[in-house]
DNA sequence: CTATTTAAGACTATTATAGTCCTGTATTAG
DNA sequence: CTAATACAGGACTATAATAGTCTTAAATAG
């Protein structure tokens, strides 16, 4: 079972992308690109990122998208509940019909908890920290270290 | 997004089931009545757990399902991985063609952090904790403490 | 023997995700 | 002003995952 899905993959990309050339502005196609990603889809993605405040984009002729935050403003958390809204282990459990029926169950809290687990460790992340470790090891790969 | 299936809840609820009658063997049919379950499903999913030894099947006449161990034994990490396999957050990031690219990526680093913690967590529930707790709280059902 | 109940696999249905396409609108180079 | 460029937004299709059903066989209690 997988928690992140294809497209916020994608999307850690993209903003990954756009981090790393701060200021430039890239087109959708350039950053697709550049990622292995197909274009149409990308945009759909980075739609999303422009309603929310963390990318903006430029229409017309070289136009593109750009990020509107520093990279170190940008967490993996928001990234995350951009595209696939928050976390949650489970509605309920327990109980038959949904949740209400045990307002005290334990495990409830238990999800909670581990929501947010993730959710901090998440938010402890961000797009400056990717950045940065996408350059450590493109120097590795530099030095002939491949595989 | 939710990380737990609906299958894996109807297995939890059934397994508590047994949990809570120890030592008897109930049918398919009883469990799925009692806890809304269909039948058929559930019967897929209680072959899943007898597999693993968790549960005892006793076939003909009068047969059904059992707990194989102590309550207190069984974790719902267990039952979590017998439903849906070993929890991933993501089998990769940053890597455009799978991990292997960026054998030192720090999102790895981070995604098995947090699955770690996850299944810790999920480690340290059992069976016992869950029918204790459903005990628990129908024992406030009874006092009229609804909602 | 017969009713009951699990085992196993094939099959279908439903929903979620992924991906495409089309039409419109803003921007800007020329 | 015009034409090319590039995003905005919605409708649409394809694929895959999950959920659920059905059918046949094998075991066992009575
Ligand atoms: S009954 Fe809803 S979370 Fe436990
Ligand atoms: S490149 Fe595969 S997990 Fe980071």
């Amino acid at each position: 079972m997988e928690v992140i899905r294809r497209n916020t993959e994608y999307a850690i990309r993209a903003l990954v992308h756009l981090a790393a050339n701060r200021e430039a502005v890239a087109s959708a196609w350039e950053i697709a690109g550049s990622q292995d990603v197909p274009v149409e889809f990308l945009q759909k993605i980075l739609q999303k990122f422009v309603k929310r405040g963390i990318v903006d984009s430029h229409r017309g002729a070289q136009g593109g998208f750009s990020l509107a935050k520093e990279p170190g403003e940008v967490t993996l958390l928001e990234v995350v509940e951009t595209m696939q809204g928050k976390l949650a282990m489970n509605r309920c459990f327990l109980g038959r019909d949904g949740c209400p029926r045990s307002p005290n169950c334990p495990l409830k809290q238990n999800w909670l908890r581990m929501e947010e687990q993730i959710a901090s460790h998440m938010a402890g992340i961000t797009l400056q920290d990717l950045v940065d470790q996408v350059r450590e090891s493109s120097r590795f790969e530099v030095r002939g270290e491949r595989q």
